[in-house]
DNA sequence: CAGGCAAACGTAAACGTTTACTCAAATAGG
DNA sequence: CCTATTTGAGTAAACGTTTACGTTTGCCTG
């Protein structure tokens, strides 16, 4: 249908091999015989068939990108880093939404697989046994991202999720809070959960608070869990003066549900969110949080797994700096 | 590397062509030929290569998005309606973010040429005659998401534009409101832009209110310019009562505004959106919007696209229904 | 002017499948 | 028991490239 480098080579009187070279300057051909290829693909508008070559080289020039939730907004921040990346070096990405079954995972990895991607990125889930046996037999590259893990050969790159957590509530006792509830992610969740209330208690022990269990409260991530969560921190803990929530979509519906019972922010309570993502101005007042660079971050894992692809070697693993980014959610207290 | 079907013949003492059978339950061999490659298919953990198969069928399984800006809550809803239908029709999806720019839209319809994509689904922009004449080229089926085209053969799916923003205007004139300003889309867009406007100023004619040109405003749907547009109508037309805004972040931009300004939405001032993103619901108080089904959109264009991948015919445009959600952002005046 | 060498190009195998064609053996029909 | 048909399987071409290797030509050197 499309024309092809036979084609080109018939049209133009010389071999494929000819094309081929000329194709990829590889040199071996006069001037003329170059003119006259250039030419004729020209005139048969030839586009070289990506498949094919991927055959020959077992190189798709694609990376996979697997994602627990493609439409939230953690996600899609990433995704424009790592297409950005990507695509300036010559890469494809395809995206998989794993919706955080395992069931799902394993099929994209299988699915990612067979059509030869070149390297797997790996966001915001932890790479579980079954995931890591499965792409130890592909022999590809993985790079996560915003997790981590003890297998070998994986790097990541994230933030360091204690220490950002203790800066933020290190940030909320410099402003004079400390009643300070906490509104943590899924229980358990070793990187965006342990860490986080972890850096929270240690904060508050270094400024001599007590921890008190009956301040820290678990969502999900999402915006409902946090909306809930602040209904609770209001009827059963209303004595507390700065929330600090594990995600800003949390944060933001601590503060919807602040507002809806009459409260001001940052008057009557403060709240802090993590993330930054692009909501935390949008909001109103916009929202002071913990920021994680996710465009950047998306870029670095990009760029880590092209190294190891096109290396061959184990790229290190690498802690991007997170920062406090002051907007209007938290006030002095005197 | 990997173990090849040749590999699963030789250990299993028959043809490829036995194998490849098996594989695709084709018959012709016996039950005893059968258990033992399916048998000798497991010892060797053997993967079909979907590269050796795209290049031989010319299918690759796979389809291209554009997106003019993957980050943006809009395309990421989309993106998420396209993720899960594709994925069960057994596709892939590549995503390819055009930043609104032609030469990169053009470099990108090249890349998918390449890799020999099965189909093309293009999102929220104009097709333009350089684009189109490329997708001509290629022979590749394309849909178009919440855009229009008279080229032949490049079906739509999106909503009616005109009647949704008709329908907003409507109902805030039905809620009392007859000093309604609207902040639009970009000027001169002819999809997002100009029907929405006709909407508007149809459905203020239709109530007797004559248009008024000094209550339009225009933005780039982004949330700054949402933002920057009701600075100027709170300055120059403080008497308006109720604001349009033809996308969610704009309006979220005005509402944030006239929250700094130190207005109460909507007792002061009323405001509507346009998309239903998720973001309408995090915001405070929740925004009044008109509602695009955006994961439906993106499944029905999937399904269509899919469609005409596997029958070849080109598949009907399709209008999808709009429906307004009453959150709290619109009073109703007396 | 023979010999050697580089430049310019062609030939063909390889990548991992699918599939049209061929063929032998088994079965069925008369 | 012989022929016709079906079943089970193999052979090889094809998909569109890349690339190792081979070949031809012309030119330079001694």
């Amino acid at each position: 249908m499309n024309p092809t480098i036979k084609d080109v080579a018939q049209k133009a009187n010389v071999s494929i091999a000819t094309v081929s070279r000329v194709l990829h300057n590889l040199g071996g051909y006069s001037d003329k015989t170059k003119q006259k290829v250039d030419q004729t693909i020209k005139e048969l508008k030839y586009q070289p068939n990506a498949i094919a070559r991927g055959l020959i080289n077992k190189r798709t020039q694609t990376i996979g990108v697997l994602f627990p939730d493609v439409s939230s907004a953690f996600s899609s921040d990433l995704l424009h880093g790592i297409d950005e990346f990507v695509h300036n070096h010559n890469y494809s990405v395809v995206v998989c939404n794993t919706d955080q079954d395992g069931k799902r995972t394993l099929k994209y990895l299988q699915l990612l697989r067979e059509k030869q991607v070149d390297g797997i990125l790996f966001s915001s889930e932890v790479l579980k046994k079954e995931y890591y046996d499965l792409l130890e037999d592909m022999r590809v590259p993985v790079v996560l991202i915003s997790s981590q893990t003890d297998f070998p050969n994986v790097p990541y790159v994230k933030i360091d999720d204690f220490q950002a957590a203790y800066d933020a509530v290190d940030y909320l006792v410099a402003k004079g809070h400390r009643r300070i509830a906490m509104i943590s992610g899924t229980k358990g969740d070793p990187i965006a959960g342990t860490p986080r209330i972890e850096g929270y208690r240690k904060a508050l022990e270094a400024h001599g608070i007590a921890f008190n269990s009956r301040y820290l409260f678990y969502g999900d991530f999402m915006y409902e869990s946090g909306s809930r969560a602040m209904k609770t921190i209001l009827k059963k803990a209303p004595e507390v003066t700065a929330v600090f929530a594990a995600s800003d979509e949390m944060a933001i519906g601590a503060l919807s549900t602040a507002a809806q019972h009459g409260l001001n922010v940052p008057e009557d309570i403060s709240i802090m969110g993590y993330d930054d993502l692009r909501l935390a101005r949008m909001v109103n007042p916009p929202l002071t949080t913990v920021r994680q660079p996710l465009n950047d971050i998306g870029m670095i894992a990009s760029g880590k797994l092209i190294d190891m692809i096109e290396s061959g070697e184990i790229a290190q693993s690498q802690i991007c700096a997170h920062s406090i980014v002051e907007r209007q959610t938290v006030r002095t207290i005197t």
